[in-house]
DNA sequence: CACATCTAGTTATATGCAATAACTATCTTG
DNA sequence: CAAGATAGTTATTGCATATAACTAGATGTG
């Protein structure tokens, strides 16, 4: 997704009003059983703030889950590889690549600890802490726009509502 | 994600309270950075949909997109490919192969018709309707289930929270 | 009318994310 | 100690999304 037609949104905003971007068919579309669906909002919500995320984040080359691992170890460190999976509720085996990009760019280290030699212990590297710092700032800035496009109350109500959701398993 | 560890949770439930099916590095991990963004919230609640949907449409081997489509020909057949693609927030360049796989299975059809040769208007076919309303049927019913774990007033106001966040563009 | 330009649909292709199966090395426990 | 569990890994698959480039057909304008 995510601009979906070539008339980017981007494109108009700077000069006047130009001829109205809205690209095309926009004919009438009947989406209410659509809308009604919790399932199918969320996915469209989710991938609106996947949009703004992609233009915030451009300067880093981070991709969300990066972030979320990076922003995880950085308050977690020492973490094993399985305890940052569960928490993050994503499997082990899809984890492995995802650490080796970012060891590969030097922003974490898998350290051998004492104890249990298979597992290893999760660092951010020097380079990793200062990259953390500049990317968990901007975040922070693009959560703040999106938190006042809903009002602070709403948006409270929604992330409690959210961690209920995800808190139970499925339906 | 879904089932992230190998003691799924639909494994318990049955027997007694079986040892505490969780399994195992449930070292207390400190998640707060992540819960207070909203699209990381998103993310996990919209997985957690995943599961229920995944669960709920077994029998149809029907993925969530296809879902969408099928939903949005039945309630406005005869549109083009390329209204259904901007209604779903989709590229037409993917939406290709999701119908190509639903017309194999014989549920739509696409439909030349004057006035444009080079357009064709979607159509579910006899087959195709039947499909969808034991679909939609057993999709409303899921929907219905998660509803009931919020309540009436907080899906509804979840519902115009997030169709208020899916209509804004990138922040 | 002719030509440039736009639109509808398509193909090819690349990347990210999640899933399964199967493996090694290392604990843990009956 | 032997059986089974756990930590990490590799290989592979499928789906979703993104770009570039193409064909065929419409459109608008000098």
């Amino acid at each position: 997704m995510q601009n979906t037609s070539k008339t980017s949104r981007r494109v108009s905003a700077k000069k006047v009003q130009a001829p109205v971007p809205v690209s095309q068919t926009r004919i009438a579309v009947n989406t209410d059983a659509l809308d009604k669906s919790v399932g199918y909002s969320l996915r469209r919500a989710q991938f609106s703030t996947y949009d703004s995320f992609t233009v915030a984040m451009e300067p880093f080359d981070i991709r969300p889950s990066q972030l979320a691992v990076l922003v995880l170890i950085r308050s977690n460190p020492g973490l094993t590889q399985s305890a940052i999976c569960s928490a993050l509720g994503i499997q082990k085996t899809n984890f492995v690549a995802l650490l080796d990009k970012l060891e590969d760019r030097d922003l974490t280290v898998r350290r051998k600890v004492g104890g249990d030699r298979r597992s290893s212990a999760l660092h951010l590297t020097p380079v990793g802490e200062a990259f953390v710092a500049a990317l968990e700032a901007a975040h922070d800035q693009m959560e703040k726009k999106l938190a006042k496009r809903l009002g602070a109350r709403r948006t409270r109500e929604l992330l409690a509502t959210l961690h209920e959701f995800a808190g139970h398993g499925p339906a």
